[in-house]
Parts: structure tokens; C-alpha cells; sequence
DNA sequence: TCAACAGTTTAGAATGATTATAATATAAAT
DNA sequence: ATTTATATTATAATCATTCTAAACTGTTGA
């Protein structure tokens, strides 16, 4: 758990002005103990719903893409139409449940290093990720 | 390469009438060597600069998910407004070049199996896959 | 062969998520 | 305090995708 202070100089240090809606969206964003996984549509739910004070839709976007441009945040694209976002900004896999549309967080428990033999000449390797979906038994495969 | 005759009987059997768009996109996807990697507005592009009759982007859009749907194309989401269909459907992973946004295909000489201690409980794995972002060196890492 | 039907295509309208705009408000610097 | 740069906001604009409903086509079987 932070404090507010905390997220004001977190922001001030990467050249964000800590004002009211941003250290707002810190508290819901980074005031957990568990890693959070969120659409802009689930935190713009989640700040109408538990504050009294509204924060424009504009500024959620513009709040959570400059967090995932200072690196406080990852963006995780399942399909097309949803994409998700990520308080856990270590290098780490992901499971995603069909059935609940949920994504859960992986360690090294769960899936081993992904060993890259080869990479494309004159490359610099950026990110590597996992992505492993999984539904019940009963689902139709697709 | 495959015959016309041949995409009439692919369609027949997954029960899509063998229409002369649909054709048309089957010539354009699958008569070729190498695996495609296209959006489906490389797709559209492509099929209004090299052939006289156009296909409506309505249609386009649907042939496109009835071959996916059939299991006649992969879609690979790389970030929430990029989504590219592979006309590969073995298991394979991807690489990603930012600097040209082009996909490239992974073999096992590649990417090493992935290996999965644990699953989730109670669920099926449904896919496992793997997308390595390239970029040269000098470009800015995010 | 040809009618009848179900499935398909089409242009254009509707949708919905995201981004742009430009006026107002706020934070920081002087 | 005043000034300046930045941020917020409501609303409009954008753009990819999906929907609609009318016209068209492939298939079936009499």
C-alpha cells in the first residue's frame, strides 16, 4: 500500500503533474496487494462507481496510456476487441480464461524460460510473451 | 499451389457455397508458397489493385472470419489496433518487427517448446503461443 | 429445366471504441 | 501575484467493424 505522497513523486519524477484525477487513478490503479488487470472500461466503471467525483473518459485514456509510456503499466492484447491492461510490469507469461474472460498472472512455477534459439539477424529482442488460453473440458475448441 | 476445383470442394466441405468472392479470396490467400500474413486491409488492397471485379469490404470482413471460424486462418493480435490472420494453422509462434510491422513465422529450430508446469485447475489448454517483439538497436525500448 | 428456397453479396447506415478539439482550469515557475 | 505551460473536460470527429435489408446466386428436387 502507498501513500499519496508516494505517487506524487512517482509522478513528478517521470515529468507527470500529480494532479487530483491522476493520484485518483494511482490509488485504484496501485493502492492493491495483488497485480490488477483492467480494461479502460473496467476503471472508468470502477472510479464512477466508488467516488463521488467523475473523471472525464478522456482523460482515463489519456491517464492510462501515459502510465503504460512511463512503464507503470503493460498493455496485454488478447484478440481484436479486447485488450487489457496490466499493474504487474515484470517480465511475466499469462493465462486466459474463455469461460471468464479472466487473465491470470504466471511465474516461473508455471511456465518455464521460452528458449530462443534463433533470433532475426540485426535484432534487438524486445519482449517475449506467452499467451496460453484455456477453457473448460465442455467448450467447443475453436 | 491449388486448383480452382480444390477450393470448390474446401468450401463444400465445411458447408460455405463455393461463390465466385469467395473463390477469388481463396486464389488470393492460399495459392501461394510461403505462408501470408495479412490484415484485412492488406487483403481489400490487394484484391482491388490486381483484379478487375471488386468484392464489397462487407464481404471481405465475412469470408474472412467464415475462414477463420472454419479454421482456415489464424488471427495473431499484436497490440489493439493491429490484427493480422496467418494463413499458417500449424502450431507456431511469431516474431514481430517493429520497425517494418511485419510477422514472421517461428519453427522449432526458433522457439524451443514451451513448457507448462501447471495449468489451471479444472481447465484445457486451448493454445499456447508465443510472440517475440524485435526492433533494431538503436530504436527506443518501451 | 426451372421454380423455390436458403444462403450470399452489396451499398450504405449504424455502432462503438478511441482520439481530436478548443475552451476552461490548474500546477509550477518567475 | 502573474505568467506560462500543462491538464481536464464535454463534445465532436474519426475510423474500423458490424448491421440491415434489398437484390442476387447456388443448390435442390420436382
Amino acid at each position: 500500500m502507498l501513500k499519496n505522497s508516494e505517487f506524487v513523486s512517482k509522478l513528478r519524477n517521470s515529468g507527470l503533474r500529480p494532479t487530483k484525477q491522476r493520484l485518483k487513478i494511482c490509488e485504484v490503479l496501485f493502492n492493491r496487494d495483488k497485480t490488477f488487470h483492467f480494461t479502460i472500461n473496467d476503471l472508468a466503471k470502477n472510479i464512477s462507481e466508488n467516488f463521488n467525483e467523475k473523471i472525464s473518459l478522456a482523460t482515463i485514456y489519456n491517464t492510462v496510456h501515459a502510465f503504460k509510456d512511463k512503464g507503470y503499466l503493460k498493455e496485454i492484447t488478447i484478440s481484436s476487441d479486447k485488450s487489457y491492461f496490466d499493474t504487474n510490469i515484470t517480465k511475466h507469461h499469462h493465462f486466459y480464461d474463455e469461460d471468464t474472460n479472466l487473465l491470470i498472472d504466471c511465474n516461473d512455477n508455471e511456465i518455464g524460460k521460452v528458449d530462443i534459439k534463433n533470433n532475426i539477424t540485426g535484432k534487438k529482442i524486445r519482449s517475449v510473451e506467452v499467451l496460453v488460453r484455456v477453457a473448460s473440458d465442455t467448450q467447443n475448441q475453436n
